[in-house]
DNA sequence: GTGGTCTAGACCACT
DNA sequence: GTGGTCTAGACCACG
C-alpha cells in the first residue's frame, strides 16, 4: 500500500495519512492482521518525522481501525462494516453542512443553495 | 450594518467579519466608498480582539473589496455585486463538487448523498 | 489547580497531568468554563516539554473533559456526571480485574482471592 | 512444566513467563535443583523469540529464583515456598489495597466497590 | 527490530 | 499572547 504525502497542502501531514489508512482499509486494499509499515520506516519513506506518522497511527487506533502491539507494530483491526459506512456518511454530511453554512453567510436562500447542489450531482 | 460573531463556530471569527462585509456589499448594504466602523469601535462592539478585526480589514483589502487611508479608515471599494454573487455561488458549487466526489469515491449512491444533503438542508 | 509532577514514576507525565485534572474536575476543583493554565505557561511551571502538556490536553479534549478553542486556551467542558461515575468505575473495575488475574496467574484460588479482597475493604 | 501464552494479554510475555516459573516453584512442580528448559527450545515451543525468554530467565535469576551456570542452562534455586506465597498474597492485596483507595476517593461505598469486584470475579 | 515517551526548538494560524 | 503542527534526535521497554 503507497501513501503519497503532499507537503504544501493545508491539510496537516498526519491525517493526510489517517485518511490514506482509512481508505485502504476501506476499499480492501487493507485487510485485518494486515501488519502497517512500522513508524520508523514509513517515516524514513515519506521524509517526515517518526513522531508524524506516530501521531498518524495513534489516531487510526484511538479510532478503532488499528490494534497497536509493542516491540511488534500496528495491525488493521476487525473492521465493523456499519461502523465505517456510518462514518464515511457523517464526514460527507460535515463536508455538506460546511458549504451549506457557506453559502447561508453569502446570503443565499435555501433554493438557491439546493439548486447550486442539483447542478453538481447530475454533473 | 450589523456584524454578528458565532464564537462557538468553527469558522475563524476574522473569516466570520470578511464574509458578512462581503455579503453586506453584494446586498448593497455597504455602497462604494461607505466607511467601515474603526477597528476599534468594532472590536469593542463585538468584545473581541482589535488585532483580529484588523486582520479581517487586512483580508478585505487584499482581496480588494475595500480601501484603507491611513489616519481615515476603510472605505468600500468599487465592486460589481452580480460578479461577487457568481464568485461565491461558485465557491460554494465547489465545496458541494468536493463533498459529493468524496461521497461517490466511498461508494454512496447519488440517492444516498441526496439525502445526506437533504438531511443538512433541513436543520 | 496544582499540578505536581513525579519525574521518576513509571506512569507517563502527560497521563499523570490527565490524571490531576480529571481529578480537580471530578472535585470541583476545576469547574466548567475554567480555563486551564496555557500549554507554553504549564510546560514551564512543570519544567517540562510543551509538547507533553500538549498531548495530556489533547487527551483530555478527545475524552470529552475540556473543549479548547484555537488562540484561547483550553476550557472544561460541561461534565457529565454519568458519565463521570461510569468512567471511574471501570477504571476501578480494570484495577480490580488486573489484580484478580495477577492472583489467578500466582495460582490462588477464587476463595482465596475473595478473602484477600475482603480483608482489604474491611480494614 | 507447561508454559502457556497469551499473546493478546496485555502483561509482556517475558512476565508471563516469570510468573509461571515462579508458580511452578511455589507449587512444587519445580523443585530445587530442577533445570528449566533452555533458552532456544522454550523460544521454539512458544514460537517467541529467544530474546523474550533470554529476559524472563534474567529476572528469574535477579530475583533469586534460579542460578544460571554458563554453558549448562537454569537451575531452580533453593526457596522457601510458603514464603513466596505470602509475598505473592501480600503484592495482590497491595494491587487490592490501591484500587479500594482509588473507589473510596472517587465517592464509591464500600458496597459499591464489592459489586464491582464481584461482577470481576464472576467474569 | 518494534512502539512509547520526551525534549527543545521551529513555524504557522488565530486572538 | 494562544493553540496546531512538525522536526531531529534521545532514551526506555518489549520482542
Amino acid at each position: 500500500m503507497q501513501i503519497i504525502i503532499n507537503n504544501s497542502s493545508m491539510v496537516p501531514i498526519y491525517e493526510q495519512i489517517v485518511e490514506q489508512v482509512k481508505k485502504g482499509i476501506r476499499t480492501g486494499q487493507l485487510k485485518e492482521n494486515d501488519l502497517l509499515p512500522s513508524v520508523r520506516s514509513l517515516s524514513k519513506d515519506l521524509k517526515i518525522s517518526a513522531l508524524t506518522v506516530k501521531k498518524a497511527y495513534d489516531v487510526l487506533e484511538s479510532d478503532g481501525f488499528t490494534v497497536t502491539v509493542h516491540g511488534k507494530g500496528s495491525y488493521v483491526a476487525a473492521v465493523n462494516p456499519a461502523l465505517l459506512l456510518e462514518e464515511q456518511k457523517k464526514e460527507v454530511e460535515t463536508d455538506f453542512e460546511r458549504a451549506v453554512q457557506k453559502g447561508r453567510r453569502y446570503g443565499l436562500s435555501d433554493k438557491e443553495i439546493r439548486s447550486l447542489f442539483d447542478l453538481i450531482l447530475e454533473d
